[in-house]
DNA sequence: GAGAAATACATTGTACCACGAGGCATAAGA
DNA sequence: TCTTATGCCTCGTGGTACAATGTATTTCTC
């Protein structure tokens, strides 16, 4: 990403979530899909989403089924109720989490 | 923390640079003035806290010196003007990332 | 039609970093 | 006296983003 590391950190899987949320999407797309609503200026690699993908498969927070378009088959990911849940949860929490901090940024 | 450590991760050497801003201070008393400027929502822990004001000292962002006080001897820390850009740096990186992200999560 | 670039899946090894657990010592309060 | 708070520190662990790498297909360009 453009950002340090560490910032990144804790937003990945929200990140992907929240696309999800709009529609079903496949990996690489998923990718181009980040790029494309920050206006480039996150952009998630590869070897960082498919194990994200993977570990929210495992947990049901997203499910997983090939389909067969332009002659290709692809890996598309569709989010869960429990993923809804889960995602609305990370969103609460990156707020208050924001807030504490701007706490102690303008204190006083 | 109260939030998942991978959100803190990226914001620890901000808040403890934006709370030396105010005035030096010493280690133990930095964990405890981040907890009451976020009013408990924050707590960084020792083990966390000086391994990041060694690296902090380490890249002339913060100078250290001791301080003899109610017979108590106590390292204080101060932020450099170098400190203080990088303060700044980390504080506008911060807006920007969070704007990436709210791209992303509103977009359309 | 040949070669390059984009598309699409995935794994593995690395480096970094917050944190808990510990260690040591002194001062204040019960 | 014993516990709690203060005050410094280190080390091991686990989690995680990422680069590098691998494979295969399709599309675009010359």
């Amino acid at each position: 990403m453009r950002y340090s590391k560490e910032l990144v950190k804790g937003s990945t899987h929200l990140l992907v979530l929240a696309v999800l949320e709009t529609e079903d999407l496949y990996g690489y797309k998923i990718c181009r899909e980040i790029e494309l609503r920050s206006q480039n200026e996150l952009s998630m690699g590869e070897g960082t989403l498919y194990p994200i993908l993977h570990a929210l498969e495992k947990e049901d927070y997203v499910e997983s089924y090939w389909r067969e378009c332009d002659g290709r088959s692809r890996k598309y990911y569709h989010i869960t109720r429990k993923g809804l849940r889960h995602l609305k949860s990370l969103k609460e929490e990156r707020n208050a989490f924001n807030k504490s901090i701007d706490k102690v940024l303008n204190f006083g």
